[in-house]
DNA sequence: CATTGACATAAAGTCAGGTTTAGGTATTAC
DNA sequence: GTAATACCTAAACCTGACTTTATGTCAATG
């Protein structure tokens, strides 16, 4: 059992990010002893599902759903199935926009690599947009289709 | 050279968006007929990096900065690319961090699929948390690390 | 020549997700 | 016995990134 201080430290959240999650219903049943949050390992698994969760974008309410789901049974396994498969895909298709991200990132540090070393953009706009050096262009290319 | 409507539909953002970027300074010397905004190729390209810097996290006021530096001229080309090196370290961390929220959904998804065929968690709770599936256990290794 | 549609502005409003403030309790440390 | 520390609540406040509202201009259409 471990006290709200002791929980914000482990997971390095504030204390008061803690106390709105569970005035939010975050953590249903959560123990108290004489108005003092205890929190279990069933609480330290909720929270890491809760920032896997919100990492996925779901919002707070929706999260709160969840919880209330975990608590009524196993009557609810097909809708908590279908929440993270729905997750799952939106973070799937998250994370090739962050590749793409990635790379016009990645062709702007050679963009200006290359442009400090000419001491202006001259050549630099004779190859675009697409006589770059190949695997630049492919940086390029995936971040401008 | 493209109305502002041209634009709202071509990058799918509202008109309010683009006013509001405007508003901020994100499109500095962007040419105007009768009050009438004229988005040219620059502006476009303006508007690839303000999305992919918003996605790296950077917030509008140094978006801002940066173009600022853009028509600052050649003496800024370091501060610019000093600026996509910081992001290109932010992003690649976030893909790590978006990998693991991504390994604990399929964690999840296929927790739930077993739970629905077991009809409870009786089995499921006798492996965790070390005696899963090989491939199932790298998952929830990364997740839980 | 009035209405429609696309553009414009300034200023107020919205929203999620916290954070801060003000005031109080309970336990341990000197 | 008082001072520090860790906990508690309710309610107000904050922030960034838009969005909405109210009002107006201008060009083309019926």
């Amino acid at each position: 059992m471990y006290t709200i201080g002791q929980v914000s430290e482990m997971f390095n959240l504030p204390i008061s990010t803690l106390r709105y999650y569970d005035k939010e219903g975050l953590f249903p049943g959560m123990e108290r002893q004489s108005g003092i949050r205890k929190f279990s390992e069933r609480e330290l698994e909720a929270l890491r599902v809760i920032e896997c969760l919100k990492k996925s974008g779901l919002e707070i309410k929706d999260i709160k759903q969840f919880m209330a789901w975990c608590v009524e049974g196993a009557s609810t396994y097909p809708n908590r199935k279908e929440l993270f498969e729905t997750r799952k895909t939106i973070v799937e298709a998250e994370m090739v926009k962050l590749q793409k991200t990635l790379d016009m990132l990645k062709f702007k540090c050679w963009y200006y690599d290359t442009a400090i070393h000419d001491g202006n953009e001259e050549r630099l706009n004779e190859m675009l947009p697409d006589k770059l050096p190949p695997d630049i262009q492919k940086l390029y290319d995936n971040a401008h289709k």
